[in-house]
DNA sequence: TTTGTTCGGGTATATTATACGCTAAGCAAG
DNA sequence: CTTGCTTAGCGTATAATATACCCGAACAAA
């Protein structure tokens, strides 16, 4: 069997954003397809002269109009089943870029962003959507499995650095930063454990603005202290990692 | 700038093994290069119908003889630098395969597995070679950066998952497998307290053997017990993991 | 004023990490 | 055979942390 060659590498990219209750993801919207193959995570082609986080960044900014400073962005595996695109997906693939390849390899990647209302405009002028996770039934290609893929990727480094300030907003509320861990996780946390623990970290700075209107004593807002993190981190390598060993 | 399909794909994998003592590094040498650039992680291109966890497995059977059941395979990041490989190293590709790639992007591997003799032997005759960590200067290509990269998820992933025992023999010595964290981390560890925490997690099985002909009290043997492992994994989803976040 | 909500300071207890003392068991050197 | 060196493997003490749970405070809505 030959050396293959002629074979194309793209990237797709599954998009996480935090609305507060759940967690959603950005879908794009092919008019043309049924509706079981409608939508797609945002991808394509890498370009010659172009590094797969390039490639990536150029897609993200396409659909969200965000550039890499407001992004964070996340290599993870690498789909290489030759067959993941063949048929049709692969005639259409080819017509839309003049190209006559015979398979192509994508390369996951998940990106976490702040989701705001200009945000939101932005990618729904582009036809894209903001779906819910709990929602999703089926996408286009292997393009669920790479969702999976994706959020479980999320999952665990949720627990091992803090990422989850990427989908918050600068300034939150300890109940918001719960109410995430415990949308992405599937876990219940007690309130007044998970408060003492955040706040001993010593990572967040507490602003004195409160909030306002609520129908119930009004929480603090906090931001992320990155630097007081930065100092945290260098101090400590414990044994407890072997608790946290998975499979 | 157009879409790129004249491109290779290839595989490259960092060997891990660790002789009781140090971690060492499966190297292959190229004859026919000088010094700088004779040692080259193995690898290969994909060939036409192979996934890329696929083409890993053909690399490491043929670099070591042993078998998909006898290997601990990760995919960790891509390399895609769109000169990664350019100049006389393309050429040297162009020539061996007779083909006209233009670009090689490369996903590296990580792969772990119990260095006994056989391997060792079976290695050797190949022309690759067991090169410790710390004597690496220099490899070929960006194969440097692949090993550092690695070696980072090595190092990260010895603290999440019981892959330490892959790089084991089936019976070991605590003081061993204490060697064994030592060696990868970088740290030193007190023997009573790594012993208590190893033993009271229960994925040790004592096996009533013991050390001959060593010059102090001869220890005793232990194997993973891997279902003891499964089973308590699933019991605990703790907030410790703010712990044990990193960047 | 009452009700429903979350905030956020607190306590009490079990579990775990970490430091370190000490004897046992082997080999080697004198 | 005795002394020394090394590692095994048992133990204890203390500090740190996780976890469960109490309860008054602060707000809006009814």
């Amino acid at each position: 069997m030959p050396v293959q060659t002629n074979q194309s590498l793209s990237v797709d990219c599954a998009v996480f954003g935090f609305d507060g209750e759940v967690l959603k993801v950005l879908l794009i919207e092919r008019p043309a397809y049924n509706a079981l193959d409608r939508l797609k995570l945002p991808g394509s082609m890498i370009l010659e002269n172009e590094t797969l986080p390039e490639a990536a960044y150029r897609v993200l900014e396409e659909a969200t109009g965000l550039r890499k400073r407001d992004l964070y962005l996340k290599q993870m595996e690498i789909f290489s089943d030759p067959d993941r695109v063949s048929g049709d997906e692969l005639e259409w693939i080819n017509r839309k870029h003049g190209i006559r390849t015979v398979r192509v390899v994508t390369v996951g990647f998940y990106a976490l962003l702040k989701l705001d209302r200009r945000t939101t405009d932005y990618t729904t002028s582009k036809g894209a959507r903001w779906v819910a996770i709990e929602a999703i039934q089926r996408l286009a290609m292997d393009h669920k499995a790479i969702l999976s893929a994706a959020l479980g990727y999320l999952c665990r480094e949720m627990q091992q650095s803090p990422v989850a300030f990427e989908l918050l907003p600068r300034k939150f509320t300890i109940r918001t930063l719960q109410r995430l861990f415990e949308a992405v996780l599937g876990i219940e946390i007690d309130n007044r454990n998970f408060r003492k623990k955040m706040l001993s970290s010593g990572f967040l700075l507490a602003t004195g603005e409160k909030e306002e209107g609520v129908a119930h004593k009004p929480a603090e807002y906090y931001t992320f202290d990155r630097n007081a993190y930065r100092r945290a981190v260098k101090a400590k390598l414990r044994m407890g990692f072997i608790d946290n060993w998975r499979y």
